[in-house]
DNA sequence: ATATAAAACGAGCGCTCGCTCTTTTTTGAA
DNA sequence: TTCAAAAAAGAGCGAGCGCTCGTTTTATAT
């Protein structure tokens, strides 16, 4: 029931919803009017630009093989965004848009402990799993845009780092886990899930899925919470 | 004993001992004969490499801007690579090599399981603890060298891995440890031993010493495996 | 069928990049 | 003090960058 099918039947975090969403917060920059066309190509210029920025940078990217592989013309990609800076701040912005709508939603704040820990990781696990190449390219090309870029992304963090942080001071003052330093264990337990889209293709390999990854993962940290 | 302190006394990781490293395994690309002069000036090359790059990223710093933060004219810089792409292999080559001098050196595999695995963790977190901007930009800049970097990281990933698994394996065998997948324990242990350096920031800012974070590491591992 | 607006096109602009090469400065043995 | 070798200097080169803009193509309404 609480598994990934379920997760993308709540969650529509398809490329088009995403690119909708983008179109939206951009409308001041992108000088195309009809949305479904807007839409459909700016799915076409974001899915390439995740594509060969994770292969090789977003910086080495040039826009000339933007435009190539995308088959859209050096013209109409600047119909889409004013700069190459705007491009990176699409995805970067969508990735902490994303975030919000899904670890803020309801039922996650519901029942014991341990539940709510589970619930939190695994919509982290599913969240970047139907996101991975956007979460990639936040994680390694935040820094390139500056201290606005770097700040977003140590706020996301940090924000995602206290929900956890939370849950697991609960446990503790309700005697469910041991009392250990909630900060520490949170910031131990953040990594773990950003593996799961950092490492991606290692966990593809070994055939790992994303239930088993949330199965093992709560059962580690049953293990170094519970009292 | 087993500290931070002991563990620097025991590896000479200093700018200039590394640079000596690296002149050694670049010495048919480097055309200053004088061994200390090309130290020297390696170490103010590479020094700001890493400041520059972590701050922007490896491509967007240019030779020009190294040239005028390092102090060394663009033909000088050209006497130490033959290419930026050299540069780039340089560093990721001695924080490869660095790798294999700390974590193969004797009396890890002594004593029982949890205690071998606290001596291979700890010395991960002093190793990136000494070198830390060197592994940042390794863990950053490794798909930069297409598939030979991307290639070399993975690598370098796995057989981190293998030895944590094999640890953990033993320490299943001998009945200490309750019998998880070593795989995923030990793929689940390694972010968490990067998060040291790609997050040191945070933990400098929060007041966490190496050996702190290697205490924390060790309980919370501790929980997460003993039978 | 025609007019008008929307969208896409792509050669070309100014500029900065990685890299080279001649010249100048520094070094150190005689 | 001299002078040849070693090292550093930095202007200059062609390539390729992000971005623009006059033109062409496509879509839509009359």
């Amino acid at each position: 029931m609480d598994s990934y099918s379920t997760f993308q039947q709540e969650f529509d975090l398809s490329m088009e919803a995403l690119c909708r969403r983008i179109l939206e917060r951009h409308q001041a920059t992108i000088r195309v009017r009809k949305a479904e066309t807007a839409v459909a190509n700016l799915a076409r210029i974001i899915e390439t630009t995740l594509v060969l920025s994770n292969r090789n940078g977003f910086h080495p990217m040039s826009l000339r093989d933007l435009s190539e592989q995308s088959g859209l013309s050096m013209g109409a990609l600047y119909s889409y965004f004013d700069s190459k800076d705007t491009l990176l701040l699409m995805i970067l912005g969508q990735v902490v848009d994303a975030i919000g709508l899904v670890l803020t939603a309801p039922d996650v704040a519901a029942g014991d402990p341990l539940a709510r820990l589970r619930a939190l990781m695994a919509r982290h696990v599913y969240l970047t799993e139907a996101m991975g190449p956007w979460f990639v390219f936040a994680f390694m090309e935040a820094k390139a845009f500056g201290k606005q870029g770097r700040a977003m992304a140590v706020e996301s963090e940090l924000w995602t780092e206290a929900l956890l942080r939370d849950v697991i001071a609960d446990g503790i003052n309700t005697g469910r886990f041991r009392p250990v330093d909630p900060t520490m264990a949170a910031a131990l337990i953040k990594p773990m899930l950003q593996d799961w889209y950092v490492k991606r293709a290692k966990y593809r390999k070994r055939g790992v899925e994303p239930d088993a990854f949330v199965a093992v993962l709560v059962d580690m940290v049953g293990n170094m919470l519970l009292a």
